[in-house]
DNA sequence: CTTTGTACTTGCAAAATGCAATAACAAATA
DNA sequence: TATTTGTTATTGCATTTTGCAAGTACAAAG
C-alpha cells in the first residue's frame, strides 16, 4: 500500500479507488456477475491490458478482491469480492444514482429510476444476491 | 467536458469525479464550510496549486460548483456547490462510512460509528445545512 | 504437436501529476 | 504615491500514470 495522504477516511478511499477504472471492475463483479481477466476486458469501456492487471493486483493488495484457480479451468482465475468489497455496494449505487440524475441517454434509468424510488431496498437486493458469492 | 467512455452511470460520474482529488475538495466545501481557494490549499493533503485550479474549473465546468466575487473581499472568489454538487452528499457520506471502517486511526471515527448507526439522519442534517447555502 | 484461451509483460508515446517559482491584481498600509 | 500583503492563477520541468500495440508464458483441447 502507498502511503497515505491523511488519516481523513475519505482520503484513504480515494487513495485505494479514486481512480477512473478500479470502481468500474467492481462495478462488473458487482452488478453483472463478471469474475474473470477476460470478461471485465470485454466492457464498453475498453480497459487497457496493464491497467486491468495493475487494479486486479491492488485491489486484491487492498483485501478487496481475492483470487482463485477457477475449478473449471485451471488456467483460469477467478475473481470475488471480500466482504470489504462487497461494502463498497452502497458508494456504488450512490454513484449509479447520482450519474443517472445528471445524464442523459442513460441505458440503465430505469435501474437508476428504481433506485431513487426505493434505495435501500435495490441495495438489499443486491446485498442477498451478492451474499451467497462473497470469499 | 471531455468523451464519455461509455454511457454507464457510473462511468460517466467517474469520468467527471474519479479521480483521486475532486471528492476532497467537495468534501472541503460540503463538510468543513470551505469556501475559497487559499482554504482548499490549506487542507492536509497538500494539493498542488495547479491542480487545485483545473479541478475547481472542471467542477465548475460540470456546475458541480459555482464561483463568485467575494462581496467583502473583491478580490477573491466563493465557491459554493449547486444542487448537482450537493446531491454528491450521499456519495460522500458513503465513502466516508467505508473508510472510517476500514481505517485504524481515523480521526473523524465518532462521525464514522454516527455515520454506522443512523445513516440517513446524518445524511439529513448536512443536508439541511447545505440547504440554505446552496447557490 | 499445433491451435486456442487466459493471464500477464514490455516498450513507447501521451497525458496527468508533483513541485517550485513567479505573475497579476486588488486591498491595506506607510 | 509607493510598498506590502493576500488571493488567485500560470509556467516550466521532472516524475508518474495511462493508452495502445505487440509479444510472452503456459495449460487445455483437438
Amino acid at each position: 500500500m502507498k502511503k497515505k495522504r491523511s488519516d481523513c477516511p475519505i482520503s484513504c478511499s480515494l487513495d485505494v479507488f479514486g481512480d477512473k477504472w478500479s470502481l468500474l471492475i467492481i462495478r462488473d463483479i458487482m452488478l453483472r456477475g463478471k469474475m474473470s481477466y477476460s470478461e471485465f476486458l470485454e466492457s464498453e469501456e475498453k480497459i487497457a491490458t496493464n491497467i486491468l492487471v495493475n487494479r486486479l493486483k491492488v485491489l486484491e493488495e487492498e483485501n478487496i478482491l481475492s483470487k482463485s484457480v477457477s475449478p473449471a479451468n485451471k488456467s483460469k482465475f477467478i475473481y470475488r469480492l471480500t466482504q470489504k468489497g462487497v461494502d463498497l455496494l452502497p458508494i456504488v449505487i450512490e454513484i449509479m444514482d447520482w450519474g443517472a440524475r445528471y445524464n442523459e441517454n442513460c441505458p440503465r434509468r430505469e435501474l437508476g429510476k428504481k433506485i431513487q424510488k426505493d434505495k435501500i431496498k435495490v441495495i438489499a437486493e443486491y446485498l442477498e444476491k451478492l451474499r451467497n458469492e462473497v470469499d
